[in-house]
DNA sequence: TACATAACGTTATATTATAACAATATACGA
DNA sequence: TCGTATATTGTTATAATATAACGTTATGTA
């Protein structure tokens, strides 16, 4: 079987919600604001975003243990990702840099070990938050 | 007030044991082998872990939700982590390469924010699990 | 149709982390 | 050495995050 062309029921809804937010989302929160439209069970939005994860619609802020829609029209690079936190307001961006995308694709330690897989989180002040 | 030089009885004790472990360990394990030496809740441990990540002597690996010693003695750089994962047998090993450091300590992307910290994380697999 | 795989629904439970409050200990300048 | 600010401790309860286990239903493909 191919890699799955289209989402299901629940999928969707959870996609569309998050997609909708422009900022990451809590599992629960998500939970509470999709209940009207029938996931009622905290499995089944976590079963949603695991396969979303799966597939780079959707990355997870692992310092925020937040969920937020994926920016990258071309993030083929699910597995790739990098972001930048600011701590004032928690106002999450995804970095698209290229030269940092290949520098990390790359990057090679000294045990060897070539890597599938990364994710990279910068922590700061926002402009606003510096002017404060 | 300086920064702090001694540490307390608590953070002694998690300290000590998050260093012989040589791997990351969850919070809730450590609460159950300190139990011995008398810290009875969650909040203890949590308290410790807080005040030793705060001045560098141990990361939490985020993506794992678990505590390791910092093993670069030098690692004045608490604020500047990397470490590489193996998904096979969840190795964990911090990253000390100083072109990297230097590489990611000076990264600015468009939005102009300069970064105060990161965390990456790379995920793979190490020699012993690529050979099975 | 038949079979394999993915998704769903549901209940219960595990795991990770913090709130709130009161008491002690420690550092350090006056 | 006294006063005071700060850090640390102890304790109970609870919040927040995430998964196990089970059986059912939908979907893609031969
Ligand atoms: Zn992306
Ligand atoms: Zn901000
Ligand atoms: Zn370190
Ligand atoms: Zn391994």
């Amino acid at each position: 079987m191919q890699k799955q062309q289209h989402l299901s029921k629940n999928q969707k809804i959870v996609l569309d919600h998050v997609e909708k937010a422009n900022q990451p989302l809590k599992a629960y929160s998500i939970l509470y604001n999709v209940q009207k439209k029938g996931l009622k069970a905290p499995l089944q939005v976590y079963r949603a975003l695991d396969k979303l994860v799966e597939i780079g619609k959707i990355h997870k802020i692992e310092s925020r243990n937040a969920f937020v829609a994926c920016k990258n029209s071309n993030c083929v690079v699910s597995n790739a990702t990098a972001f930048s936190i600011c701590e004032g307001c928690e106002k999450v961006t995804e970095i698209n840099n290229s030269k940092l995308s290949k520098y990390l694709g790359n990057f090679e330690d000294s045990s060897g070990m070539k890597y599938s897989k990364y994710n990279l989180e910068f922590f700061g002040l926002c402009k606003k938050c510096k002017n404060k």
